[in-house]
DNA sequence: TGTACATCAGTGAACGCGCGTTCACTGATGTAC
DNA sequence: TGTACATCAGTGAACGCGCGTTCACTGATGTAC
């Protein structure tokens, strides 16, 4: 049953969105590969000639999702109207509608505790995910010095993480939408 | 080999210290009860005895590893100088020894997304023991408006919170530095 | 262009392993008289 | 205070389960002539 050589790159694209999608949804640890392939559409035995170890697939999939978070920082900027950049970017963040997809947001936010025990290659991405967003955040300073622009933009970024993981964490809604609103609020003043 | 009340109280004392450090360092996932109960000096059988499940460890591990985050920012507190009390918690919480002592830390910065896929219990000790920092933190705005403040600690709570995770996720010391630096000096501002 | 053969994507059974949890048992502690 | 008995903290083997990974196999695809 061997594949063509596009039906093969299309089945690890779709490996790679699905595991993108379920490990920030459900954590990575309880993600596991036969439940991946089996969403994928196939069964585990086939992994194998698509990645090496799962924590390959870490590595992708995180690469992948912080592509992703990176375009919509992208969109929300190019839909901004009189706001300043950062703020469009955090209306978008911050939001209930990102609190409540984990599966289709910031990986930072869904999985960062899990990242930080993760291999050494899954935190090399990470890191590199990490500096593009500050540097498209770093960018929407235009007045301020670049180091100075830079620093900003790491705190911005960084609090945006925690408040979007904190918002899910807590089982009062209110606190919940409260932690994003104060958030948003706090950073337009930045 | 039944153990005096006395005994048994330590015992379970000693378990749940074990396990508060162990989920912090090695995530909750990968701390497994056989390892606490050896790490306690006994052998995994007895577990059941003093907990009704691993989620109940879990829950009141939580609750433990906040309580004592509150005692230290109370300590942080009664030390400060002329700085302002936000000020005394953020440099105590945005330190490199935090950022380097997972195990004996802030729960939600060393386990917060795997918080968020705890059971509801641990999400309620959760939620109480942020609110209990975050009173703590608004009390050190003692010129601003009760809800003012409240919404202000809950936006530096957070906004370290993220800090010290992604601090520890980043690869690069120097980047690493630079989120707890930055965030230091603008709570500074706060 | 047609044919023979090597390649390899995907299958599904199997592997070893560690997990949370249960259980029969032991023997010191606590209690009832 | 002393004795007989119930309790139960802790032991260690065993349970079922799901995990990541391996492997022999299948058969369509790609390649060499």
């Amino acid at each position: 049953m061997k594949k063509s050589r596009q039906e093969t790159a299309e089945t690890r694209r779709r490996v790679l969105n699905v595991a993108a999608a379920e490990f920030r949804r459900a954590g990575i640890n309880a993600a596991g590969i036969a439940d991946l392939m089996a969403t994928a559409g196939l069964t585990h035995g086939g992994f194998y000639r698509h990645f090496k170890s799962k924590d390959q697939l870490v590595a992708e999939s995180c690469a992948i999702a912080v592509g992703s978070l990176a375009d919509s920082f992208k969109t929300a900027l190019s839909k901004k109207g009189k706001h300043g950049g950062l703020e469009a970017i955090a209306d978008d963040y911050l939001s209930k509608r990102h609190r409540d997809d984990c599966a289709g947001g910031c990986p930072f936010a869904s999985l960062g505790s899990e990242l930080v025990r993760s291999d050494n290659a899954t935190r090399e991405v990470a890191t590199e995910g990490f500096l593009k967003l500050v540097d498209i955040i770093a960018e929407q300073f235009p007045r301020t010095r670049p180091e100075a622009a830079r620093g900003r933009a790491l705190v911005a970024l960084s609090a945006m993480i925690g408040a979007v993981t904190m918002s899910r964490l807590v089982t009062d809604p209110e606190l919940s939408g409260a932690i994003l609103s104060e958030t948003k609020e706090r950073l337009a003043k930045f």
